[in-house]
RNA sequence: GCCAACGUAGCACAAUGGUAGUGCAACGGUAUCGUAAACCGUAGGUUGUGGGUUCAAAUCCCACCGUUGGCUCCA
């Protein structure tokens, strides 16, 4: 069964749910249920009953029992006014008759399973109930009704179905096998991060394997920026009140940011609810712009200078939801890998084009080579939503599209995804479960340099306003590390990985060639540690194994006598004893080669 | 924030209203061992927190906190 065919099974299996719904529950308000990436899912309103996850066995049960009557898919048309009498019991169908109508339709069609559930909808449907393969309803969930948190939550049920058993089995055990690249398992198992609600939700901290990887990461993306011709600048982790209300950030996003700190008070003033004589207004920064664009204001700029581009790494706060914080990939605290190009209207391009490389490299560099690219749009009909006039929109999105076409992104257009400043060009990585993280981005900004009144002095002596554009390559550490994680399922990269090699004795006797090979390692900068413990060799195995640790270095009588390891490689096995020095510049090669 | 499920030792789990238990890890000992788990022993708990029902609560009820999957949001 091809991809089409399968979704309209589907997408039938959503109208038989909906129609077993109807017939446990009675009054049943139906909104919409569409086919989606591994499945489908429909949306009910039950009244004040929500679902459960036990509600789904007899859900699925009704199911199979109308299944099992061979009842037809059968297609009607109507026009409008006869489909919203018809549906004059169903609110949310006759919305969405009312908006077909408005985007121009004269007629509507209706799909009727045998004489027990009708439904507005496009199709197509498969002929009937016959050729539905094998279903499983997965979970429950709230949704609201046209995705706005304004309008009532409705019941959500989804649900998966396959042609055969066999593949609707190979689909739980891939989810199954999924859990196990969660990187918040990963991490706990081989100690790399902690959040714990004493310190705060969503502000992870990191242990020291956790720590190297992260310096390991930032270590090469200083070099490859001073290669590309950035500079590094630096600032705090606050700025007064007025910098971001001049920013904008405190206009479009105080929702999201930590209230504001306020000095000048002491605390039996604050006790005695005493206001402050002088006050002074600190907000933790959300983002690191405008401390860039400080220092580019700090003197007249001359064309000359441009373009600069100001990279750093700077930890921003953003005090998100509760129920949207998830691990590494979600958090409140995290440290983008941030870079300000301000350059003239001319050099945008070039910036644009040379920045989309870079990007490639980066997420190369780190073994992604599957991820979605987005160009993400201003939404014309939502203007209120978005800063700066339609010329700077249309300039900006007309460029950034040249762009993506020029690298030849295979990339998704998606309308009303802009930054308030500017649109954007997002990667998004998929984790173990398929959700999509956005990473690397590339934004253009028209925004601050106006907020800002940023100037250059251009080649006529005249003033003019640079164009700003953000970017990041990693996003964040944290979230980067996160889906770096899940990718290798815990098993690094060489170059990455926190503990390159460990050294296993086969018993007291070699502990002090052990310690003499260790020394050697860590000479040549390779990350070694030693397994000295009382414990058989086979155990001290196991452990380095389940910990994914590259080598694992055996010594005993015979590695001693030939100034050798027995070397054991991940994924490989036992590769037998190799001379130490010849180990060292093999090891070296690989790391070199960011294997 | 909203809908649902879940929360027992560091970790993985057991105990269905009647004495909180197993394995791994930790710690102490013995064994000196050659490529994924040596053996014996010790310690570890106000069952997320707070209330309630009951002679009796890990177990039932309520609230809160947290986690997970969705929804919303994501500069």
């Amino acid at each position: 069964m091809d991809r089409e065919k399968l979704d309209i099974m589907r997408h039938s299996v959503s109208h038989l749910m909906a129609a077993a719904v109807k017939e446990l529950y009675g009054d049943v308000k139906f909104a919409i249920g569409p086919t989606i990436e591994d499945g489908f899912y429909y949306d009910f309103d039950l009244g004040k009953k929500t679902l459960s996850e036990q509600d789904l066995p007899k859900i699925e049960e009704k199911m199979k029992e109308i299944a099992k009557q061979n009842l037809k898919f059968e297609r009607e048309e109507l026009k409008i006014a006869d489909a919203l009498k018809k549906v004059n019991d169903q609110p949310y169908k006759q919305e969405l008759i009312k908006d077909l109508e408005k985007e121009g339709e004269k007629k509507v069609s209706f799909y009727k399973l045998g004489n027990i559930f009708e439904d507005l909808c496009k199709g197509p449907h498969i002929k009937s109930t016959k050729e539905i393969g094998v279903f499983k309803l997965l979970r429950v969930s709230g949704a609201y009704w046209r995705g706005d948190e304004r309008n009532k939550m409705l019941q959500r049920i989804y649900g998966t179905a396959f042609e055969k058993q066999k593949d609707l089995d190979n689909y739980l055990k891939m989810l199954e096998e999924a859990e196990k690249r969660d990187h918040r398992k990963i991490g706990k198992e081989q100690e790399l991060f902690l959040i714990d609600k004493t310190v705060g939700l969503g502000l992870p901290m990191w242990f020291p394997k956790g720590a190297l990887i992260w310096r390991v990461m930032e270590e090469f993306w200083y070099q490859e920026h001073l290669k590309n011709g950035y500079e590094l600048v630096r600032s705090p982790h606050i700025g007064s009140r007025n910098l971001w209300e001049t920013s904008g950030h405190w206009g479009f996003f105080s929702q999201n940011m930590y209230p504001s700190l306020e000095v000048g008070q002491t605390l039996e003033d604050a006790k005695a609810a005493k206001k402050a004589e002088v006050k002074e207004e600190y907000l933790l920064k959300p983002m690191n712009c405008p401390f860039h664009v400080i220092l580019y204001k700090a003197r007249p700029r001359s064309y000359r200078e441009l373009p600069l581009r100001w990279a750093e790494c700077g930890t921003v706060y953003r005090y998100e939801k509760a129920g949207e914080l998830s691990g590494l990939t979600r958090v409140r605290g995290f440290t983008q890998d941030d870079a300000h190009i301000i350059c003239s209207k001319k050099q945008v391009k070039t910036e644009l084009l040379r920045v989309a490389d870079f990007i490639t490299h980066m997420l190369s560099t780190f073994g992604f080579k599957d991820y979605n690219v987005y160009l993400s749009l201003r939404d014309p009909r939502n203007k209120e939503k978005y800063a700066g006039n339609d010329e700077g929109w249309e300039f900006t999105e007309k460029i950034m599209e040249e762009v993506a076409d020029e690298k030849k992104l295979n990339y998704k257009k998606e309308l009303g995804e802009a930054a308030f400043y500017g649109p954007k060009l997002d990667y998004k990585i998929k984790d173990c479960l398929g959700r999509e993280w956005q990473c690397s981005t590339l934004q253009f900004d028209f925004n601050l340099p106006e907020r800002f009144d940023m100037k250059f002095v251009n080649d006529q002596g005249k003033e003019e306003r640079p164009y700003m554009l953000h970017r990041a390559l990693f996003g964040s550490f944290e979230r980067f590390i996160g889906v770096l994680i899940e990718h290798y399922a815990g098993a690094l990269p060489l170059w990455l990985s926190p503990i390159q090699a460990r050294i296993i004795n086969v018993g007291s006797a070699h502990e002090k060639y052990c310690q003499e090979v260790h020394e050697r390692l860590l000479k040549d900068g390779i990350r070694s540690e030693l397994d000295i413990l009382n414990e058989t060799v086979g155990n001290k195995i196991r452990k380095a194994e389940k910990e994914k640790i590259p080598f694992i270095l055996v010594v005993g009588d015979k590695e001693i006598a030939a100034k050798a390891v027995a070397v054991r490689k991940r994924g490989e096995g036992d590769k037998g004893p190799q001379d130490l020095e010849k180990f060292v510049d093999m090891i070296k090669k690989e790391i070199a080669e960011k294997k």
